[in-house]
DNA sequence: CGTGTAAGGAATTCTGACACG
DNA sequence: CGTGTAAGGAATTCTGACACG
């Protein structure tokens, strides 16, 4: 019980900026680009979790390298649909075991 | 590399109250008695981790139980006290095998 | 001893805009 | 498109003290 504290959001953006090395303007405009989903205080402060660190140093990489946020976001949605694929794959293949060892 | 997300001091106060449902007052003052040890951010906010979090709550079990903060800290003592006994034990023991199975 | 509270100040965060490109 | 910055306000945190017991 308790566990999922890489998951939390717990961070305001200040200790943000610290972990990543960002400055706030950049993390709010990931954001914004749908790239990170902070939760928010009862007093509108935005909170992150540690999962979210690791996703916006990722993110910070790719912008160095030349991607842009839409091209960013669309690679993930790429990758996603993948997985999809091979869960369904799997499935079948559990199913009806065409690639039995 | 970039593990060890339970000790890493990144919480403030105000999410540590939500987490525990102590009081702002009760958690200071649990750090005055040596029950906690948050870091500080450059603007002397306090800083704390999800260990510091778990602790916490066990300090107010406690104290819920009539236990002073004095006693919980001298059970930790105690308590460390104990561990070092064993450990020492254990490296004897290694070192001579009196109790070699 | 452990905790609540009002007080005043300081640090933190928020939004929308101007700027460059 | 991605990011810096000054601006003004709102939310958050800090410390020391008075209070009760």
């Amino acid at each position: 019980m308790g566990e999922g504290y890489r998951e939390k959001k717990v961070m305001t953006i200040g200790i943000v900026c610290e972990l990543t090395g960002l400055s706030e303007r950049q993390i709010r405009y990931y954001e914004k680009r749908k790239l990170i989903h902070p939760e928010r205080s009862a007093g509108n402060t935005r909170k992150y979790s540690f999962t979210d660190v690791e996703r916006l140093v990722a993110v910070a990489e790719k912008i160095e390298e030349g991607w842009s946020t839409h091209d960013i976001k669309e690679k993930e949605r790429k990758i996603t649909q993948e997985q999809r694929t091979d869960l369904i794959r799997g499935q079948l293949n559990a199913a009806f075991g065409m690639y039995r060892k």
